[in-house]
Order: structure tokens, then sequence, then C-alpha cells
DNA sequence: CGAAGTATTGACCCATTTCAAAGCATGTGG
DNA sequence: CCACATGCTTTGAAATGGGTCAATACTTCG
């Protein structure tokens, strides 16, 4: 276990891991910088992830990780995720599930950023991060905590801070949702998905969640308390 | 093994699949569209790379596959892969990291739609191609093939089939590069790198080629005549 | 109280899109 | 062998979404 102050980096790119992290708490991000320093997010990420478990076939990151909160992970060093994946098929194949579930979301980013404008971009990035946290029992449809500034929004979605303010006045403005102080409330879900033009089959929350037991959900919700 | 024809679909969004394909011969891309129809590219396949290895544990695709030019690949049933992984732990780590690459170009190709102008676009989507097809012995730093029409190229670049014209005319008129009839000559390898901001290592070629030995190179060679 | 980080708003600018027309291959049927 | 359609590329002119620059306001915190 370990815990991570806000705004602090977690993993550098380029540097060799011999273990990988398992978000408990807070949130993280991954980014890569452009040469004149201007960072493009590739992820975020929820409690419930596995932040960098690509790390374990590849034994480095070719980005960086920070935390935009304070953040809890459980530290998994790899040597103990070898032995699964020599003992354990069933269980190699659902951790290989996870680095892949990443790769699917990332292909949500690139349409995104190819095929959506402004407000498109904003209104999917919260339709998805709604939608994985309510798959993880935290938030609901109308409300969930995004703890970013409006200038890492821009980061995530390649556009500038000011222009982020002027999506979510519009976005306020038409009643489709809020944001402020890392609060993210949706008045019309409905709207915020269409105009996101946001898939959650993306997510494959059916196949995610299969193998996930009341008894198991009911624990993961309490450790979270 | 299986004969695909130019421009036909391979693989539709969404269906069950029990087989992933390797890419023996020709072009293959990967795209999602949008409500409008339009295409967004998220991958692009050169000759040896698993194309959609992530559907044996995710068993459906979320994007549709489709061929770029006539193109020979061979069949992998998902039982042959299962016992694979019962069997071989290594060999199922190697098969693991295969798409895992695949994740870091995606990552490559956020930055590339949200970093990068259009000319920017173009070229790292040049260097980061030809530096692919070059690991697996096809094409050289200054000529390769690349079976697209300018429209294609604007569709994996986020931009219009205009833009891309006006692009590739400021790349010859600079003396970068060209690109006629699906081939790119490179004159200037240094000057296209550096406006793409392309950094190799994002291809892990280190990694990725380090267990194949020189037979196995001639070997791949000699496939491909 | 001042400092630093964050958000808002306005005016102007520019990269890329959109719309439109024309050129140039390639192929097909009469 | 010509007439014509089709697909790809090029070029020009006008429109626009988002960026840049700049000023102001609102927090929070020492």
């Amino acid at each position: 276990m370990r815990h991570i102050a806000a705004r602090t980096l977690v993993v550098k790119k380029g540097e060799p891991v011999d273990h990988s992290t398992l978000l408990l708490r807070g949130f993280l991000s991954r980014y890569v910088d452009d040469r004149r320093g201007q960072r493009q997010f590739v992820a975020l990420h929820v409690p419930g992830d596995l932040v960098d478990l690509h790390a374990f076939p590849m034994k480095r990151l070719d980005h960086d990780v920070a935390a935009l909160s304070d953040a809890e992970v459980a530290i998994l060093p790899h040597a103990a995720i070898e032995a699964i994946t020599r003992e354990d098929s069933e269980l190699t194949r659902k951790l290989w599930f996870a680095t892949l579930l990443d790769a699917a979301i990332h292909r949500e980013w690139i349409f995104r950023l190819g095929r959506l404008d402004a407000t498109g971009r904003v209104c999917q990035l919260f339709a998805e991060t709604g939608a994985r946290l309510q798959a993880v029992g935290l938030g609901s449809e109308t409300h969930f905590v995004l703890p970013m500034t409006q200038a890492e929004l821009g980061e995530a979605c390649a556009l500038t801070s000011v222009h982020v303010s002027r999506v979510l006045k519009t976005l306020r403005d038409s009643g489709i949702c809020t944001f402020r102080d890392g609060e993210v409330c949706v008045y019309n879900p409905e709207a915020l998905t269409q105009r996101g033009q946001f898939d959650p089959t993306y997510l494959y929350l059916d196949h995610a969640h299969a193998h996930t037991d009341g008894a198991t959900r009911r624990r993961l919700a309490l450790a979270r308390r």
C-alpha cells in the first residue's frame, strides 16, 4: 500500500519498473509531453483500475503517471504477477483483459479527438467517466466527483483552458450539466451522451463485471468508505 | 489462410468472433464510424501484425477492420490460443505484449491528434509507418509502400482530404517527402521525424524483436516474397 | 493583506473546413 | 476508338471553430 499526494508524479516515462499499481482511492492520470512541455492526457484512472499493468510485459512506460487528487494505491510486484501467469491461466486472461479495456478506452479517445468538436469532447469525457465511476459504485448518473481543473480538462480534450471555460458555460446554459470544484452534475444524461456520441459498449461492462459476484461487490463498496 | 480483397470488411464491429488474424501480406485498417458515417482510423496494420488478438480475451470488437489493399491473413482459432495460454506462460506473455504494443501505438495516435498540427500529424504517421515497415524488413528509411488515398490519410489524421492535399504539397515543396500512388519517398528523414515529433521508443522495437533470432528473421523475409 | 492559482469574458487572429470547380487518370460499353 | 462515368487530386474563395492575448474577478492560503 502507498499513499500519493495530489499533483505528484507516480511513475516517470522510460524508467524501468518492477511493479504495477492498483488504484484504490483517488484519481490518477497518464500523459505524454510534447516538445514544448505541453501535456496530452492519454488516460484517466478511477478507483479499481489497474493503472499500469501493461508495465508487466513491457517493463517500462512510454508516458508519465501522476495523481490528480490524493490517492491510495496497492503495489503489485511483477514477481507476484509472474507467479500468477505460471499458475493460473484463467486469472492471467482476466489481467490481460484489464489491459485491453485500457486499449479500448484509448480508441474511444482517438475517436473523441478526431471526430468531435469541443463540446462533444467534454460531453464524451464526462459521460465516460460517469459510467466508469458508476460501474464501481462511485457516483450516480446525475452526480460524480472529477478532481480536475479546467486546464486539466483541456489537456485531456486537447483544448485550451479558455475554451474549456466557454464550453462549460454553454453546457451550463443549455441545462445539460455543470462542472464546479471538481464535481460534475448532470441534469440531462440523454443530451450528454447524445452530444458526446458516447457508446458505453466501449467499456465492455457486461464482460468486465461478469465475474464479480454480489459478495465481492459489497466488499469493494465497504473498502471504499 | 485467407485472401482478402482490397476495400472489403474483415471483421464487423460488435459481432462475436472465435478467431484472431495474423496479417501476412498487405495492409489493414481499424476504424470507428461517427453518427454521420464519417470514419476515424484507430489503427493501421502492416505485415507481421496480430491485427485483432485483443478479440481473444474480449470476444468481440468495438470497431470495424477493413483491408486497405489486397491482403493475405492467417486465421488463429481462439481454441488454439486458449491451449497456448494453458500450456506456455512464456509465449502467452509474448502474445499479451503484442496487444500492448497496439495500445502504445494508440497512445501515440492520441498524442498526434491532440498536440500536432496537420503537417505534424501526416509526418508522424509517415515516420511511424516507415519505422514499423523497416522493423519487419519491408521498405527502407527513404521509401516504402502505403496503399492509401489522400482521403484515407485524412481519416487517419482527422483532416479533410482537401487539407491533406495541401499538406502533401507543402511537404513536397519543402523537400521533406512525397506521397504518390500509395508510395512514400522520404528525402529528409531527420526533418520528417522532427516535424512529426516522432519518438520510436513508443514502438518498443528493442523489446519486441529481442527474441527474434537471425534464422527467424530470414524465414520471415523469405515468407514475404 | 498580498500572492498564487483558477475561472471568466472580450477582441482579434489563424488553421482548417466547407463549398465549388476543374483536371487527370482509369475503365467501360457502344 | 470515342464518349462518358467514376474516383482521386488539386486549387481557389469564403466561412468558422477554437486559439491567443489581455484584463478582471474570485478563491484560498500564508
